[in-house]
DNA sequence: GGGCGGCTCTACAACGTTGTAGAATCAACG
DNA sequence: CGTTGATTCTACAACGTTGTAGAGCCGCCC
């Protein structure tokens, strides 16, 4: 039995092809008996519209696509899996599009043979620069997740780097930290990781504490092995840090590795935090303190936005929207003495 | 300027549409100075086929959907990464379909609607039932992975479950270790989890060691908290058990923080095994042992076995492929003063 | 009662691609 | 020299859908 097309219901419901399509895309002028009669022969036989035909009619393809770095950052999989599921609520496909930190030549003819199978894209360009995000079709509605791009005119969807930078920072002073190190530092990029370095200084600054170049410590990608290795190197030096930032929760695991390899306690001897929030941060040992982005509330707004800049509804210039975050204190910054 | 169609190049390059298409697809009976001509129209406009008027023409979309219960699992994210790489490598785009281990109605209804947009799937029916599976569309092409479902005769491609659990429970046997617990059964499910136990019980008994049930433990769901649960009813029962396998290494984890909170060490009082070696084993605290599956191998065979099923270069019955593991030792299960 | 406008439905064309059939050319063969 | 077959290309139709144009009907108003 082949899959029915609308001539078949059209055919069982005995009108035309046309008064079916306008059942299914609820045209109004269509008199009640004949939509009942229309739609029963449409459950009867089991109907699905053909996307690629009509994708090939109008236009769209109610497919959208989720550019992202890896998908198997946990951080990445989390938000993915967050906006697959609010996009299957609003009627929309998600196809996800791994650009593997360094697009290759390949991979972008790749996006490019998908572009036109594709309504929009919400992109989070961590390892993309501005350049391959314009490379994309201009007409293409994209929002932005996580890094604004200054020379994209995008949607752009973020919490305030700064601000969650600069209250994680002034958590560890607060417990008494004055010698506090970050990791993830990025200088040659000009994104997130920058947001998150201006909002340390600016908290050390308040607190009348002078910033230490040997304490910023680069990562040149966010995975374990950049958070081990930039721990390793600050262990090493003549006077060790009472206190990481760690500008993810992966680097933040590798540091804890690194000091746990070197017989130091946390949050004993080195308080840690983290960033994002993923849900290992609740059952590490210890416990990650990490900066908890809503990420509902991120997944929601970038696939509404993203659905009304493909449907027309939204027009006007690209928007930049800022979520709430909060900063979930855990056992690795636990005072001296206490386990919360 | 809108994006350029077949007849467009054609207009360019001074020859029919169908020639352009022809050459596009490899058809052979094309003059070399046809080709060449045809070639730098198609380079100068930039040209890129419409998949969608493709797919309604021939029934293929290049697209292959890969139903996964949570992309959010890590597991599942280095799996579904490395998915994405090999299909892209071999011209084929993944969209990914998360199932959300229960599906519900919507879901599966969302799958129906995306089912003719599709050429092929790839499936891992952790937390499907068959019927779910065979309630898709019989035409459809689908490669399991990881748990073989009786009812379907699809190909399925796994490690040898049964023996990588044997092997883990005598290299706990072979540290001194007699009171050994499982932690992830699931007794109503039929499937990886009762192989996985079945390997456990031939070591206990190749050891002549005496099964106990109040040692196996079972978990809903393969994640941190129901390992942690889970490991909290084992210490709490009168005699604790020497070492832990546990059919994740979330599950894992989840046991490593019970355990620490509980006061005491891994893997002094107690051994844990995990099972998947997700990249977070090697940065834990302490570092996790666990099975390791290739699972570059297991994309590789899925996607290519796939692609046979799709074009029909393959139209045997549902094979069964069994792909190599190793057992990664790491400090949770080092001999007693040994850290690796 | 003639005309107008709203409602309901239909026929047809078009979206961009590829399969089919066949035209045109050329070389080789009997 | 006519026939055959291989090569190269083209015209046309079709995939399943929806937009456009318009036909037919009804009720209402002047």
């Amino acid at each position: 039995m082949v899959t029915p097309r609308l001539k078949d219901v059209a055919a069982l419901a005995g009108v035309s092809v046309k008064t079916v399509s306008n059942v299914i895309n609820d045209y109004p002028f269509v008199r009640e008996e004949t939509r009942v009669r229309v739609q029963l022969a449409i459950d009867k036989l089991r109907y699905r519209p053909n996307l690629s035909a009509r994708r090939l009619r109008t236009g769209r393809s109610g497919l959208i696509a989720l550019s992202l770095p890896e998908i198997s950052t946990p951080y990445f999989g989390e938000i993915a899996g967050l906006i697959v599921d609010v996009a299957e609520q609003r009627g929309w496909t998600v196809l996800i599009d791994q650009t593997g930190g360094e697009r290759s030549h390949e991979q972008r003819t790749a996006a490019g043979i998908r572009a036109d199978l594709i309504d929009g894209s919400i992109a989070s360009p961590l390892s993309m620069t501005a350049a391959d995000i314009a490379a994309l079709d201009p007409h293409h509605p994209v929002v932005l997740l996580g890094e604004q791009l200054a020379m994209v005119a995008a949607d752009h969807i973020a919490i305030d780097n700064v601000r969650a930078a600069r209250e994680t920072t002034e958590h560890l002073i607060s417990l008494g930290c004055r010698r506090i190190a970050v990791i993830g530092a990025r200088p040659r990029h000009n994104g997130t990781a920058n947001l998150r370095l201006e909002g340390y200084r600016l908290a050390l600054d308040d607190a009348g504490l002078r910033p230490v170049r040997s304490l910023v410590a680069p990562a040149s990608d966010f995975h374990l092995a950049d958070g081990y290795a930039a721990m390793q190197a600050l262990l090493r030096t003549r006077r060790p840090p009472d206190a990481v930032f760690c500008f993810n929760d992966l680097l933040a695991f590798g540091a804890l590795r690194a000091v746990a390899e070197a017989g130091l306690a946390v949050p004993g001897d080195i308080k840690i935090c983290g960033f994002d929030d993923i849900e290992l941060c609740r059952y590490s040992s210890p416990t990650l303190t990490s900066v908890s982005p809503d990420k509902r509330a991120i997944a929601e707004t970038a696939v509404d936005l993203l659905a009304r800049r493909i449907t027309g509804a939204e027009t006007g210039p690209g928007q930049d929207i800022v979520v709430p975050h909060t900063l979930e204190v855990r056992d690795s910054t636990a005072p001296a003495g206490q386990r919360r």
